[in-house]
RNA sequence: CGGGGUGUAGCGCAGUCUGGUAGCGCACUUGCUUUGGGAGCAAGAUGUCGGGGGUUCGAAUCCCUCCACCCCGACCA
């Protein structure tokens, strides 16, 4: 491609709209343009990216045995009636009317259409398993899109599901798409990590995140450094303290302490460690007909209550948070002076509280906390005694092996064992050999490819640009003509050149505009395209080019005869990196 | 949805407090000069000042109202 006959449509600056590198990047670059919230049009020199992206993904679904079909992005609203997913979904569905007011979804995912596709095409173990796949639109009404096509409302997604006869078949298939993700987020030069994460609303019995690691990541993920363990702090496990509970060893004493709610304020005001103070979260859950019932968390000072790990305890579910009113009227005592002493409530306590002596609460009372509390004498012990807090940096690993790090990610993939939880709900079986009828087992793999490319800039960007990995940029090498339109000698070096690139079958972008040089090369480093060969007046005298990696401190001068092997090289070192 | 903020030319912004014929930089058009890191000079084009309503002789500016967008929290590829 040449520059004339292109369209780049690079910005010096970023709109205001943007807050995030990678958001940032994409705008100034030209990849996208913004039609409304959530919304992006791909500009052509984003799609390409995009293409390269899903060509991978493409060639590894298949490899993988996975047939790829395309199903409408337009659903109707009976199938998602059968799995009680149209109620289930609520805002987050995009739900339109056609002429005949029949109704519709625009799909945020395809269990149902595909679930319906087999139980029609699907009648014997003899032609199982199966994995259909698609790359297509989705559309989620999120509450709030966010960091450009991070968080779009509209976006691609890669999305496969497995059927098996059986929980071993289902396993084996699950295993091949974990394979599989892993082949692509490598080859694509992302750094990342599969972790254990949640089920979620999704349901099923295992599922794995897929993890770009990225400072600016949504997500926090723990990982052992003695083992490879790793998990999605929503669900990492957080272990019992190993030493028990020590025996009291103060008296309980309420002190002042004016002007002090957090436990972070409490702990420096009193100067005792944060370690000993406990915090008191207040949740309720709707009775049918009885109003709320309301119930105390506690967690260390210095941990965070998970939410996610509080919702699946019986107890509570569902919960949400008390509002001020139901505190004040069941505990009376106002938010940030509470504690579970003297309140009769039921009170659940994480691990590391529940083993907790002399310790540091609320006094129910504004401006007083007390000290040298302890269980069993001071109040009652806990109703729950359960994990509820996220994991920190340091913690034991669930496994037993070695102490847990945290990092943040972005998710761009997930793979779930489903099951038969669809299956079932859709009437989707099979034949046995006996002539017996099973559900089918169904796993369900998700990528986020224009995701990726928001998370691939996270990864690799600097601040003139974005970096790309060599398998997704728009282009493999840019030739710099300094001087196209004023020598002759320049135009011939680099039309040869690129004309005999192109003949390699390389993707070489030519910028022939009548531009200074400083506007080139600020574009090419904006773009990102890896390698770039400058040909200048001043090389072509001693003979040479200038050879470049987006990294490289310098460029290198190599013989005009040699610089598409050197090229080749470079790009050789970087696919086996 | 709750909390915070922003809407003025394609992009980035000033002007709003204190009402008086809408400005700057970049980008765009034409010409000349320049040409190895986002050029200089000259001339030009570009605006329902987010929309609607009100106050006023007069509104980007004051009042009311609606809308869009961004950031922080509950969702997910």
């Amino acid at each position: 491609m040449r520059a004339s006959r292109y369209y780049l449509a690079t910005l010096k600056e970023a709109p205001q709209e943007a807050e995030l590198a990678s958001h940032k990047l994409m705008l100034r670059a030209g990849l996208i343009r913004k039609l409304a919230s959530g919304l992006y049009t791909w500009m052509p020199l984003g799609l390409r990216v995009l293409r390269r992206i899903e060509a991978i993904v493409r060639e590894e679904m298949n490899r993988a045995g996975a047939l790829e079909l395309l199903a409408p992005p337009v659903q109707p609203r009976e199938l998602w009636e059968e799995t009680g997913r149209w109620a289930l979904y609520g805002p987050l569905m995009l739900r339109i009317k056609d002429r005949a007011e029949r109704e519709f979804c625009y799909a945020p995912t395809a269990e149902e259409v595909l679930c319906d596709t087999v139980r029609k095409e699907i009648r014997s173990y003899r032609q199982l398993p199966v994995n259909f796949y698609q790359i297509q639109t989705k559309f989620r009404d999120e509450i709030r899109p966010r960091f450009g096509v991070m968080r779009a409302r509209e976006f691609t997604m890669k999305d496969a599901y497995s059927f098996d006869a059986d929980f071993e078949g289902l396993e084996k298939s699950y295993k091949a798409m974990y394979d599989a993700y892993t082949r692509i987020f490598t080859r694509l030069g992302l750094q990342f990590r599969a972790v254990a994460a949640d089920t979620g609303e999704i349901g099923g019995t295992a599922s794995h995140e897929f993890q770009v690691i990225a400072q600016s990541g949504e997500d926090a993920i723990a990982y052992s450094s003695g083992s490879d363990y790793a998990a999605n702090v929503e669900l990492a496990e957080a272990l019992a303290p190993r030493a028990s509970r020590l025996a009291p060893s103060q008296p309980m004493a309420k002190v002042a302490t004016p002007g002090a709610h957090t436990c972070e304020e409490v702990s420096a005001l009193l100067g005792i460690p944060i370690e000993k103070t406990v915090k008191s979260i207040v949740l309720a859950r709707e009775r049918e007909g009885a109003g709320a019932e309301i119930f105390m968390l506690l967690v260390r000072g210095d941990h965070m209550l998970n939410e996610v790990k509080a919702s699946k305890l019986d107890a509570l579910k569902p919960f949400r948070f008390a509002t001020e009113a139901e505190i004040r009227a069941t505990l009376k005592a106002p938010a940030g002076s509470l504690g579970p002493v003297g309140q009769s409530i039921t009170v659940i306590a994480d691990r590391t509280v529940a083993a907790m002596n002399d310790f540091c609460t609320g006094a129910n009372e504004d401006g007083f906390h007390l000290t040298g509390v302890n269980w069993g004498r001071d109040l009652p012990e806990p109703a729950l005694v359960a994990d509820i807090r996220n994991v920190l940096a340091g913690d034991p690993s669930p496994d037993g092996t070695g102490t847990l790090e945290i990092a943040r990610g972005i998710e761009v993939g997930h793979v779930f064992q489903l099951g038969t939880a669809y299956t079932k709900a859709m009437d989707v079986t099979f034949i046995d050999e006996k002539g017996a009828t099973h559900p089918m087992q169904m796993g369900c793999y998700g990528i986020g490819v224009t995701r990726i490319v928001a998370a691939a800039i996270e990864q690799n960007h600097d601040d003139k640009g974005i970096i790309w990995p060599d398998p997704m940029a728009p282009f493999q090498v840019a030739v710099i003509p300094l001087g196209y339109r004023k020598s002759e000698a320049v135009k011939a070096a680099a039309e040869k050149l690129y004309a005999e690139l192109e003949a390699a079958g390389i993707d070489a972008f030519l910028d022939d505009r009548d531009e200074r040089a400083g506007v080139l090369l600020a574009d090419q480093e904006l773009i990102g395209i890896p390698h770039r060969i400058v040909v200048g007046e001043r090389g072509l005298k001693e003979g040479v080019v200038e050879y470049q990696h987006r990294r490289d401190a310098q460029a290198t001068k190599v013989p005009v005869a040699e610089a598409i092997p050197l090229f080749r090289s470079r790009l050789a070192i970087e696919r086996a990196a």
